[in-house]
DNA sequence: GCGATCAGTT
DNA sequence: CACAACTGATCGC
């Protein structure tokens, strides 16, 4: 039923249901039949010829050995553009050394070629008894048309690609990069930057800060970042190539009526977006996170008020979240107590509002921080031992984008917590991902002429059932 | 020791 | 149980 949505109705047989993906998440066999519109068939076409989508720019460096450009052929991106029903490719290729156009041109290195003679060839193609192979990065990390990437550090040096966008700070997107990094410059928000220096100890020459809502000319595309709505520094990533086309991609976000009113989103057409899609299934309700947030905050002070004596714990990753206790310690009126590790990442946020409130004694304040995994009864327990006397029970909350219950996503007010002792902990539906409808409505309102998924795409019955969706919202575009 | 990859955790 | 986002163990060099 999902293939018929996504297009031709013969192509269903042709779909090959792919349990054996390759490396790159495509189906490892060719398709028996002709052309389909279906999208994992999309999948597979463009990942034929993907690799080479982007001859690197001619003054790219080669190793000394003098072997000639494997992948300088001819514009694939041709090919690609058909195959994903997306009109004419650009006539030429654009990616010439343009200096970006804030003027740090000259601190970004010029990528240097795996030249290390380790072996980095794209996954598929194992020549002789490759026992170890590499994995190639994802078509979907790529954008066309352009020599650059988005979050993608864990495939060495990629083929073609002068410029690495970095969305935000959170593992599975900077994941790969470490303090050897050498492939080229690594474009992300100035509060991103700060971590990338700070916690992975990257060469600043390296690390390449842009302001949101500003115009950047790199390599010959003018690239904007937007306010994603996820976490600390998170950015939305608006490309606009020579040729007309503008492409955005939504690393993770939130989507929301607000975003709709950027100037960038208001105005044209978007002809591909890359998104997140992480909760594209309708079973993922939650509230406002603003209903969220005055839920805990009502919460524990309905805890306090019985019990004084009791600590308020959050949970959170290493960023992202900081609205849930900054808000509680705005209604409080207590500082935020943290360790030392999380205390230098929040400061290098540069939010007075939250610096502010930030205190290293633990026993000055009932509102403490904790990682999300220790956020578990018998730990809390010795904690609050730990803090000696000073408190008589935990109020805990982990912040979950996901959502068990039915009656979380819907009434607050039902959630039920679980108590052991003077432990109590409380899961909240507090998400920095766009909800099913949040999804929608971003669609309906955009309008892109494409959407490629970024989450959940491992699978392909997973992908045609996000393709049915997409579909169906933007029906009659 | 370092990084890449896998397994496990909430 | 789910999910994102880790965290730790193991392997190979």
């Amino acid at each position: 039923m999902v293939a018929a949505i996504a297009g031709d109705a013969e192509t269903d047989l042709t779909l090959p249901i792919s349990d054996d993906l390759d490396d790159n998440g495509f189906p490892a066999s060719p398709p028996t039949a002709p052309a389909t519109s279906s999208f994992a068939d999309d999948f597979y076409r463009s990942g034929i010829d993907w690799s080479s989508l982007q001859a690197p720019p001619s003054h790219r460096r080669r190793p000394a050995d003098g072997t000639t450009e494997k992948f300088c052929g001819p514009l694939v991106q041709k090919n690609l553009f058909q195959a994903w029903g997306i009109q004419k490719p650009p006539r030429e290729e654009a990616a010439q050394g343009v200096p970006v156009g804030a003027g740090a041109s000259s601190s970004s290195p010029s990528p240097s070629v795996a030249g290390s003679g380790r072996k980095r060839r794209w996954g598929g193609s194992d020549e002789n008894g490759a026992s170890r192979k590499p994995v190639a990065c994802p078509f979907y990390k790529q954008i066309p048309g352009t020599p650059f990437t988005v979050d993608a550090f864990r495939y060495g040096a990629v083929e073609g690609c002068s410029a690495y966008f970095l969305s935000h700070f959170h593992y599975d997107h900077y994941g790969g990069l470490t303090k050897k990094w050498c492939h080229g410059p690594i474009y992300c928000t100035a509060l991103t930057a700060r971590l990338v220096k700070m916690l992975l100890s990257i060469d600043s020459a390296y690390v390449c800060p842009l302001e949101l809502d500003t115009e950047y000319v790199i390599d010959g595309v003018k690239v904007t970042f937007l306010e994603a709505n996820h976490c600390p520094g998170a950015a939305l990533i608006h490309f606009r190539l020579s040729d007309g086309k503008t492409y955005l991609h939504t690393g993770d976000f939130r989507a929301s009526k607000s975003m709709q009113l950027h100037p960038l989103l208001q105005t044209g057409r978007i002809s591909l977006l890359y998104l997140d899609t992480t909760y594209c299934n309708p079973k993922y309700k939650f509230p406002p996170q603003e209903d969220v947030i005055d839920f805990v905050v009502r919460t524990a002070q309905r805890y306090l008020k019985k019990q004084p004596k009791t600590l308020i714990v959050v949970g959170a990753y290493s960023i992202g979240k900081e609205n849930v206790y900054l808000a509680i310690s705005q209604a409080l009126e207590v500082p935020i107590y943290t360790d030392a590790s999380r205390r230098r990442i929040l400061h290098s946020f540069g939010w007075p509002d939250l610096s502010k409130r930030i205190s290293s004694c633990n026993q000055s304040s009932p509102l403490h921080v904790l990682p999300l995994a220790s956020l578990q009864h018998e730990n809390l327990k010795k904690y609050l031992e730990t803090l000696d006397q000073r408190f008589l029970a935990v109020l805990a909350f982990r912040p979950t984008g996901w959502t068990f219950s039915e009656a979380a996503g819907k009434e607050l007010d039902l959630i039920k917590p679980s108590s052991r002792g003077r432990v109590t902990i409380y899961g909240v539906p507090y998400s920095e991902h766009s909800s099913f409808s949040e999804l929608r409505d971003f669609l309906k309102f955009l309008r892109p002429q494409k959407v490629i998924p970024t989450v959940n795409v491992g699978n392909a019955a997973n992908r045609d059932k996000m393709q049915a969706y997409f579909r169906e919202w933007l029906k009659g575009t």
